[in-house]
DNA sequence: ACCTATTCATAAGT
DNA sequence: TACTTATGAATAGGT
């Protein structure tokens, strides 16, 4: 009941997973305070989430409830209470640690260890599994590097934007200083001090400024990891 | 979601209220085993009927999640059943619960879900590890493939064999035969019955046995898993 | 228990 | 988190 059928099956994804929680969570909440007001039952539900947090709703009081529960239940086996909770944590553990068991083996043979005792059928079922496995990894892997060579490539055209930016300063600062110098040498003022290396603060910027930028931009598809090195520098600036 | 809208309010009329009571019910013990798997949550529910009879659904166990709830709850447990043994059971469920999750996360990453959260260099080594998982099951699949084909060859050899001393024996009753008809017949003696189908117990073997004995017997290649059919049998024997 | 018209819950998207 | 909306689910009333 929603844009699309969905499958009752754990999902995977973590933020749609605690949307849905959220949204389900008050859907069922809110139902079973319905059913206890219009038939006249006494309703307790209690949901833990995945982190632990405590959800709950009963129509008397949760001690009610479990209290009820409680007595319905031992009418059938009048155990100890001590006892009965000793011979529960022991039968969880037990259950645990059989899953555990039962997972690791799994796990083992998905290592590609372990693999006696397993027929044709299985191995072949398993091949496909690790087949599929592989190509989710590798999807994803493929597009992380995707995101990561793009980010470098927004970084890149910034830099040179700047250098662009730059380049044209120099230039302007350059000019202003061939006016300056025909000025002072044009009317013989000599000052004494060389006035150039004054106005760009004591360094000469006139060599080299016919280094080109050439700053090479890939499209997001291969290699280039760094920005072309090399390019970023601008003269001696 | 019905014909018509209904308020919430305890339903009068005793009937409805049953058959209300029934629908709504499973509806919720639904909609809450829906929620615990789909959100990955431990939900219990308990449901008393106006006459008093208990339904409930646990996603775990009804014991575990009261339990919980308890915990959660009040810090202060007014339980005396906090023995030394019961809290080492629950330690020893909470570790094996701890080292389950643990398990299933990398399970499910090696079943190629929840990929997100991992790094590249993650992605790598676990495509790595796939990649020599696939190996391994591959050759394992492989070698169960060819031990399978040298037992049926095993096989095939040994009826290839039979079917060689019965073709002997069947040659040498014939010249026997050959012989005896030489003495009947030569010698005129006509003794009344066929002497040759009581020798050969009823049955003419005169027929067919010029089929030449050729089974083929491949080498642990590839796909005779099945002795060449027909050449078994040898004529009518 | 089964059948629909109808309302409700909610998945996906913003 | 909250809102919107298209769609699948739940179910009220009836048989």
């Amino acid at each position: 009941m929603g844009r699309g059928k969905i499958v009752i099956r754990r999902i995977d994804n973590s933020t749609s997973r605690q949307v849905t929680f959220s949204k389900r969570r008050s859907g069922l909440l809110k139902k079973a305070k319905e059913l206890s007001i219009l038939c006249d039952a006494e309703v307790g539900v209690a949901i833990f989430s995945s982190t632990g947090k405590l959800y709950d709703y009963a129509s008397s009081s949760m001690k009610s409830v479990i209290d009820r529960y409680n007595k319905t239940k031992e009418e059938h086996n009048p155990l100890g209470s001590s006892t009965s909770e000793i011979k529960f944590w022991q039968r969880e553990a037990a259950m645990l640690r059989q899953q555990l068991q039962n997972l690791q083996e799994s796990h083992r043979q998905m290592m590609g260890e372990e693999l006696s005792g397993m027929t044709v059928k299985d191995l072949h079922s398993l091949e496909n599994q690790l087949e599929v496995s592989l190509h989710g990894v590798r999807a994803k892997k493929e597009q992380l590097l995707m995101e990561e060579i793009q980010e470098l490539n927004r970084k890149g055209n910034l830099i040179h934007q700047e250098n662009m930016e730059l380049y044209k300063k120099v230039n302007l600062i350059r000019q202003e200083n061939m006016e300056l110098k025909k000025k002072v040498y044009g009317t013989r003022n000599g000052s004494g001090t060389d006035r150039n290396s004054v106005l760009t603060n004591g360094i000469s910027i006139e060599e080299d400024l016919q280094v080109p930028v050439n700053l090479q931009l890939s499209q997001p598809q291969q290699q280039n990891y760094e920005a072309t090195s090399g390019a970023t520098k601008l003269g001696r600036l």
